[in-house]
DNA sequence: ACCTGAACACCGTTCAAGT
DNA sequence: ACCTGAACACCGTTCAAGT
């Protein structure tokens, strides 16, 4: 409000203009006019817009609930996956910008590793829960960035199903990406066609 | 060229300009530029901003092989997803805009029967193959943005062999999508966590 | 019907300058 | 170190006018 600018100011109002106008409503420009100051000004604090983006969603992520060790494998994946939805319909743009960054940021690494280990509870031998992680989280990504973007024609009511089934499947589909790691002898097979 | 604009003329120029310099740089004003035409011209051809890129995506995927249905099915849904991804390293933004869009358009909607018919040769269940085909291409544009937008850290061959691993999962997938389908007596679980 | 000209209300970013 | 002012090179879109 008053005195120097921080970090954490631009990032509380530029989480309010989103919050209030949406996210493509986000600018440089119209961040530094809310705060009162000129657009050259948050460079110093925030890089530039990538920046600015990048700390937003890094602000969405840190709101995600990380759930308890203690539930069941399946049940904290699930709550994983239903927390990445509703960010989803607050944040439909969010998603976009996560399908397009790796995650490297505190809160997507914090959530990652949460993913990580209900895949060690489920099972999976250490040296396919990476590739079990990507497979999961480009499924999730591609769900939530399709329902928010608007891709669907499905009504809700068949989306939530959709979800259901998929999340009733997962212990079946982790068991798979397990088996197919063990059997593959190397040998990579070019889909030429 | 010469003589009166045309959508065809707008959209070609459109794709060179994409092609030479990226997505990004697709605006109206430098495709009005390009085509020696003031911005306001290209209106009338093509709508607004939106649906220039629109238009733009059509064309791409009226690129896309469409694989012969004398193929089997397997091989089929292998073909669409290595074209899509030959296609997301050409045009990688592309692929933010079919996660935006409804298949609607006529190269969208040939694609996607292309999928129902395969998925009905698999022996999947009528009333499944919305829900399966909904699953299967929204692992497969995330995927193919997720490689395209950067998000994934993987070497190209440790992505090339998800894909494999995907492809041969295939029938084990869609086996589990009809069959939940079939258990399912309506009633829709929240995910309330 | 189809295109132009001028204008409006924006963008991100650089660079030199102030304190 | 931190912020400002002015400028550069852009955007999409509307509206009235020309042919």
């Amino acid at each position: 409000m008053s005195g120097r600018l921080t970090r954490e100011a631009v990032l509380d109002e530029t989480l309010k203009l989103a919050a209030d106008h949406g996210f493509e409503a986000v600018s440089l420009r119209a961040v530094a006019r809310r705060l009162q100051v000129t657009p050259m000004a948050l460079y110093r604090h925030v890089g530039d817009k990538q920046g600015l983006l990048d700390g937003l969603v890094e602000r969405l992520l840190d709101e995600l609930p990380v759930p308890d060790t203690s539930m069941p494998w399946t049940e904290r994946l699930q709550a994983l996956l239903a927390a990445m939805r509703t960010l989803a319909r607050r944040h439909p743009d969010a998603f976009f910008i996560l399908l397009r960054r790796p995650a490297t940021t505190p809160a997507a690494l914090r959530r990652r590793d949460a993913v990580y280990s209900a895949l060690a509870d489920a099972g999976v031998p250490s040296t396919s829960i990476p590739r079990a992680e990507r497979l999961l989280s480009t499924f999730v990504l591609g769900f939530a960035a399709s329902e928010a973007g608007g891709r669907f024609t499905a009504t809700r009511r068949e989306l939530d199903e959709d979800l259901v089934i998929v999340g009733g499947m997962l212990p079946s589909l982790i068991a798979l990406v397990a088996a197919a790691e063990t059997t593959d002898d190397g040998r990579v097979l070019q889909g030429g066609s």
